[in-house]
DNA sequence: TTTATATATTGCAATATTACGATTAATAAA
DNA sequence: TTTATTAATCGTAATATTGCAATATATAAA
């Protein structure tokens, strides 16, 4: 128990359940809203502007880049931190066409 | 440890989190899918289409009814649900502005 | 009232997530 | 080379989530 059952469930929805948990987590909407907002690539500034430890930083980063939203550059010691722009497309497109199913429907209660 | 520092967090990112939570499990992906396809508001049906124990399909149900996307209206044994259009829309908009922050955005990797 | 049906709730086990200190690895600077 | 800086990883504790059997609740039908 308390293991998902993937199988029972279509590609599409388990897609839209993955790339949804980049989102479920206020520290990763925080950090992505930070990779968006900073013109410059922010490294791990992240963690003095977010109030958690480097550690749980870089775990949500890992996550992030798991998930293909985000990737990351060596640049000497430090690492800087962007958008896939491609990925998060896809992601947007994916995630949107879930959203707008309400167009096309009647409600009935 | 383990407890998500909400605290540290603006209103709009916990907000965010929080609704995407509902689409962070294949199950209540496929639950919305189901209500959005059908018609007729589908009750307990969700039990048979989707392989999931009614006990398990009832939970799933509460955490979307507690984050206001789906309501249920009690017709004799069974009961209705159906999304919430209005908190749908409201969702939406939520969701799709952060998405669309890439727009406003220039890459530097 | 009794019985059947549908859904919610409870209790519990298994697994996942979140968070962080400590450590490691890798590069830069001295 | 030695030392500092930055980020990743490991180990662990706390908490959350998932799933289901069993039970409770509530209405409909007999």
């Amino acid at each position: 128990m308390g293991l998902t059952k993937t199988e029972i469930f279509t590609d599409a929805q388990n897609e839209i359940a993955r790339l949804a948990k980049a989102f479920a987590h206020p520290a990763r909407v925080a950090i992505l809203h930070h990779l968006f907002k900073s013109n410059t690539c922010i490294c791990g500034d992240l963690v003095d502007e977010i109030g958690l430890a480097q550690a749980t930083i870089s775990q949500h980063l890992k996550e992030l880049k798991n998930l293909g939203l985000i990737k990351g550059n060596i640049e000497g010691t430090s690492v800087c931190y962007c958008i896939d722009q491609t990925k998060w497309k896809e992601m947007k497109l994916l995630l949107t066409t879930f959203f707008d199913q309400d167009i096309n429907s009647n409600n009935c209660c």
